[in-house]
DNA sequence: CGACCCTTTGAAAGGAATCAACTTATGTGG
DNA sequence: CCACATAAGTTGATTCCTTTCAAAGGGTCG
């Protein structure tokens, strides 16, 4: 068996572990994923590799690492508008939505499979189910956008990073990617602050509050949470939004 | 010919003229458009009509009016998530979510046709084109809640005002509810404010700029925009991420 | 060791929120 | 038709939070 069609099996099953945590898949929905031809592209750090006004063919499956959707004001500021770890699927909306109105890039090496639309709409063509399923999934991330204009708004600095942190948490567990109270995160204080409309200065400061608080620690790419009832109080965090075990 | 069938056709012509404008609908998708049954309903001003925590069972469709989608924080706060006009089915979302994070109400009286979601789940069924239009639909919703996010991050708060009058005039615009220069808006002021996470002295101070500048008339609700040009360059606003007329 | 990147710190400036009137419209009932 | 109540818009003064600017400290890797 080639090194490539591993990959292939690799990037099926993660696929199909994320739609399960959706909804039941049956045989057929299996065999129709296991027909998708995965193309396994590894990506450095720091890397945009979808960019503003492109026109995609294909859509990409988030093996490993975080990736980063952003925009960019006229000055040249960026905002975060989501972060995406693996078994996400970024850029599910460009199935009908060819023009990018965002970039999409690599915050931490990361390994990215990519499946052709043709490929994904023949799939949904044969099974309303799947369609349903993925659907689903575009419209949970609408969720999630709508709890981050809330968030952005109207939590103070500290409020605003701790429900980052809690949100985080919660989707790394959903997904086995956490151990004992933390987990690996590779995004920067400034790409923090980039995700919650707040200064490098601001995220350091509200960060020394919640550490000195004993609530989390976050230290040379790892977070730990050492108070997940007080941070999520004082996060105002509803873990109902990101719709995860329905 | 009874008054309620009348309202039906009403909200059907409606329906079918707003997913007409995403691609064009084939005599099938209308005639399945048509089988839609429609209960149409008149909502005063300033009424909740779907609740946080809710479980659908039906969708609705805005005939006439504005409603807006909106969360509150613990302390009471209200955060306008969108803004709905004529033609938009706000809770479309609910098909694949049943359980609502957010609340809908009217800003105007509005006239509002309902649909169950079984009825709309068996056109979908029998049309993968029509399931495609409306998940379109839902996805360009999303993009609009990922501008917002870098509109109200970004944005100081004139540029933030400017951006949100701009978007409400191209919206209104295709929709075909606009004369001359301007168009019938109801919100007050705070609710802006509520949408732009500003206090409302800052709506106030901020169309008092855009007043003497001699860009935008506000007025007993109604907006007219005097410099259309120089509006959008100051709100930064590319009107490509409402994917309008692609 | 030194370069680089990230984090941390302090001080000052700025923008928006808040507070507290006051004004202007709109609408109601006597 | 006017007195009054109510809702929305306007204004000024003050406070507070966050940004900005500038620089120092710390870890990592060649």
């Amino acid at each position: 068996m080639s090194a490539v069609s591993d990959r292939d099996e690799d990037a099926q099953d993660i696929l199909i572990r994320r739609l399960q945590a959706i909804d039941n898949l049956t045989a057929q929905d299996r065999h129709l994923i296991s027909s998708l031809r995965f193309d396994v592209v590894d990506i450095p750090p720091r890397t945009d590799f979808v960019r503003e006004g492109d026109r995609q063919t294909k859509c990409c499956l988030l093996m490993d690492g975080v990736v980063i959707r952003s925009n960019f004001t006229r000055s040249g500021e960026r905002q975060i508008q989501s972060v995406h770890i693996p078994g996400d699927v970024p850029d599910l909306q460009s199935l009908h939505l060819r023009r990018m109105d965002h970039y999409i890039g690599s915050v931490s090496q990361c390994r990215v499979a990519f499946v052709a639309h043709d490929q994904m709409l023949r799939v949904l063509r044969d099974s309303p189910h799947l369609t349903a399923i993925l659907w689903r999934e575009t419209l949970i991330d609408a969720a999630l956008y709508r709890a981050i204009i809330v968030r952005n708004a109207r939590l103070g600095s500290t409020e605003r990073l701790a429900h980052f942190i809690c949100e985080m948490w919660c989707r790394f567990d959903a997904v086995g990617l956490t151990d004992r109270n933390g987990f690996a995160f590779p995004m920067t204080q400034e790409m923090v602050g980039q995700v919650l409309g707040l200064s490098i200065v601001s995220v350091n400061r509200s960060m020394q509050i919640l550490r000195s608080d004993r609530l989390v620690v976050w230290d040379r790419g790892r977070i730990d949470i050492l108070d997940w009832t007080q941070l999520a109080e004082i996060a105002q965090f509803d873990p109902t939004f990101l719709h995860l075990n329905e």
